[in-house]
Formats: structure tokens, sequence, C-alpha cells
DNA sequence: CGTGAGGTTGAAGGTTCTCAAGCTTTGTGG
DNA sequence: CCACAAAGCTTGAGAACCTTCAACCTCACG
């Protein structure tokens, strides 16, 4: 089960919200589905079902070559979801998939609409579409002009800021329910030189990962190695305008 | 000049658009401003000025690295626009230059918010926010998971299907104002190897490239290599739901 | 205690990069 | 209209980065 909801803590580093919207976030997450690793949420070419959101485990957006090549572009973490406005397009352009098990919601097209008419959840909602839009640019500069291990580096410090949010973070340690076949699948390498790259990390004493677990030992020197400035995920400007 | 206005004809691809809806386009297209190449519209870390709009010639999204590194992240071609709602944002996490000479708008945020009252155009607005992220998550793919001249032949696909939407092609040509810098900067690659990949996809026979005109010469065969779909970019749904 | 998924290692090869030089085109001032 | 400069394009050579393939190891789990 999930301790306090992530979605309402993700929404509240965006924007004060009201106890009544509150309840209404908490309200919507009432029945969660769990749903075990490595399976399809929403396919590729088929109408999307609704808004999907992710309450606890990992998820992930992909798209597949032909020849069976992955890539990963974007993850949907606890408190995630994926675009509001989906039901304005006839058909998904890309698969949805849980990565790890996962509790996961789909809200029905009248649940969303039902959000957006209250104006400071919308304000905050149409933020995260925002923030996601940033986020999908950062990773463009990652998979474009990064070498292997800057790649890595900075997903870990990303998922570091993301996860902190909805407080899956303690002591720079978070669970990373991952293989290196995804981290290879999300940086555009192959896994073998993920696992080279890992070691690299390691060997720089920059982080720990073993059993699904990642510790950042050397937040800085990561953050340094990686070019990351957490900016772009715009999670700490809570009384922004 | 511009012929036709470019945002009426994207936005007619995407829904129908009263005569009413029409003339407020055209109204706020009045005075755009030409900007000569390479000039920064938006500047990282600055505060959003207002949401730009491209009527003519080619602009980007793009980021730095410290090491001068450039990587764009899109395009923006006529009839195109930065996010509607980037005045919720206290500051930009990239930049936006031109590429080519352009004409531009910068929409105040009350004129954007004018649009959004209307009904059916918020509802193509917000459906066009939803394509540019699908088609960032097909770039996304571009750079992780295809190789250099795969990557040079999806782009040159996408423009193809971006550029006839507002009637910039004619005869599986069009207009390309890019340098080879600008190509590599966009896939990820040494302009050394762009070259050396255009070089290719001319000696196949699939597309003619010269003073910043480009000519596809065998579609079929181009986008056979690049595996391009063009379903995620949606344009041609005009009637869908 | 066997099985399977995932992690690790080595070797060889391919793709792409960097550097550096020469060439061509474009634009500008005389 | 020419000459020149600057920007962009092309080419070669060598090196770096990353991939592939294939084998082996390890650990969790039934």
């Amino acid at each position: 089960m999930v301790l306090s909801n992530p979605l309402v803590r993700k929404l509240e580093h965006l924007g004060a919200l009201s106890g009544a919207d509150r309840a209404v976030l908490e309200g919507i997450c009432a029945e969660a589905r769990h749903v075990a690793p490595g399976v399809d949420l929403a396919r590729e070419g088929e109408a999307p079902e609704g808004v999907i959101l992710v309450l606890d485990g990992f998820a992930c957006r992909y798209k597949l070559r032909v020849n069976g090549a992955r890539q990963i572009m974007a993850y949907l973490v606890p408190g995630n979801f994926c675009d509001l406005d989906v039901a304005l397009l006839p058909s998904m352009d890309h698969s949805i998939a849980t990565l790890s098990a996962c509790q996961v919601m789909k809200l029905a097209p009248d649940v969303v609409e039902m959000l957006l008419e209250r104006p400071a959840l919308a304000r905050v909602l149409r933020k995260v579409s925002l923030l996601e839009a940033a986020n999908m640019r950062e990773w463009l500069i990652n998979l474009g002009r990064r070498s292997a291990i800057e790649r890595l580096a900075h997903l870990f410090c990303e998922l570091l800021v993301r996860l902190q949010a909805v407080g899956l973070v303690s002591d720079d340690r978070y669970d990373l329910p991952l293989t290196q076949a995804d981290l290879a699948d999300t940086t555009g390498l192959s896994s073998v030189h993920v696992n080279r790259s890992l070691q690299q990390l390691r060997g720089a004493g920059l982080i720990e990962l073993r059993s699904r677990n990642l510790a950042i030992l050397d937040l800085p020197g990561l953050e340094e190695m990686a070019e990351f400035r957490q900016s772009y995920l715009h999670l700490k400007d809570r009384a922004a305008a």
C-alpha cells in the first residue's frame, strides 16, 4: 500500500491546493490496481482508454523498432500520469508498460474533466504537462550530446530529484527496480556498455547499485559528471508565479 | 510576406474552425517581426516573455552544454509556436533561436488566454501540444535507436509531412535553410559525419540537397530506410474525434 | 538443487569522432 | 562587376567510443 498519496505530494510542490482539492485527488485514487512487471498498460496503435496514473512502482513510455529495439522515452514514477488530453487523439503513438510491479489507476475522461474544472488543480496539472515536456527535452540532450557514463549519471541525478518530490528518497538512496537492459533502452546504449559504465561509476566512488537499490555516494561528484542542473525539473519553485 | 496564414493552415488540419475563429487567428498575426538568422528569441534562464509563433522560416529550441555542444530539441516551422502555458513557469529551461531568416510573433499571455476561451480553438490548440510531445518522443527514438543515416532520413521524412501541412512542399521538394552543423546538432552527430551520411543518401539516389533546397527523389525508399510511420504526427486525421 | 533471469567479462569489429587541411559557395565592399 | 573574406562543405587519417557475440557467473526462487 501507498502511505501518503504520491499524486498529492507531487502536485503540492507545484502550487497551493485547497483541502477540497486534496480531497478530490485522494478520492480518485481509491481503487488502484496492482499490475505485475512487464505488462502493457496501453499499446501503440490502439485508442487511448484514459489517463494512466502511477501510484507505486516504475512504468515507462516506450516504442519498438521493427527489429525489436526498444527506446524508453519517459519514466512514470509514483505521482506521474500520462497526458491529460490524451483522449483528443484517436490512437496511441507509443506504448506504456510497467517496468516493476506497480499500482496504477486509469482515470476516465470525465474524471479528468472534473479535475480540470477546479481552477487551482487545472493550473497545477497544466504545469505538470509543461514540466514533462521540459523533462523530455533534457532526455534529448542526454541522448544527443552526452557520453554513456554521463547519460547514466544524469539519469540517476534526475530520478533522485523526482523521487525526492514524492518522498521515496532517504539518505541519497532510492529503489531503482530496473534491469541493466531497461537502463540501456533508456539511454540508447547496449546493456553490455551500461554494465561497463556502471562499473566506472562505482569505481569512481560515485554510486552503489545492488539488488535494485541505488545509493548515491558522492552527489556533487555525480552532478558534476552529469552536468546536472535541476532547474529544468522546476520542482523547487513552490511559490512561483 | 506570407501568402496564406500558416497558423490557420496548420490548425485546420486538426479540427474544424469557424470563420470567426479563423478571423481571430488572422487578426493576431498582424504585425509579424522580421528576424535575422541565428538570433535568440528566448534565452534559457530568463523569464518567458510570451508565446513565440513562427510565420516564416525555421527556428529551433536548443540547449547548450558548458563545453559549447548544442542540442537542438525541436524545429519551429511556419505555423508552429512554443508552449501555450509557458507563462506558468518562472524561467525558460531552454533557448529558442532562429536558424534562418524568420517572421515571428510574440503573443502576450492575455492574447493566448483569449484564444483559449474559444472552445473550438482551445481544443485544437491542446491537440497541438499533444502532437508536439509525440514529435519529441519520435526524436528520442531517433537519437537513441537509429544510425546516423537513418536519423537524417527520418528527419527529412518528418519535415516533408510537417511542411506539407502548411503548403511549403511541391513535388517532394522543400526549402531546408539549415547548415550541416545545424543538422548535426539536431541528430546528435558531428558535422563531418552528417556530411558523409548525406553523401550516402545522395549516393543511394534517395535525396538531392543543394543550396538549401531538399528534393526527395525516392520517398518510399527514404521512408523505408528511416522506418518512417507518419502516424505519430497525426496530421491526417482531419475529422478525427 | 535445478532453472532462468540478469549481471559480468573478453575479444573483435564497426560506427562515429576529432583534427586538420583544402575546397566551394555566398555575401560584401570597393 | 570583381575581389576578397567568411562561412560552409568535403576529404583523409587515426583514434575513441560503443556494439556484438559468446561464454560464464551469480543469485533468487520454486
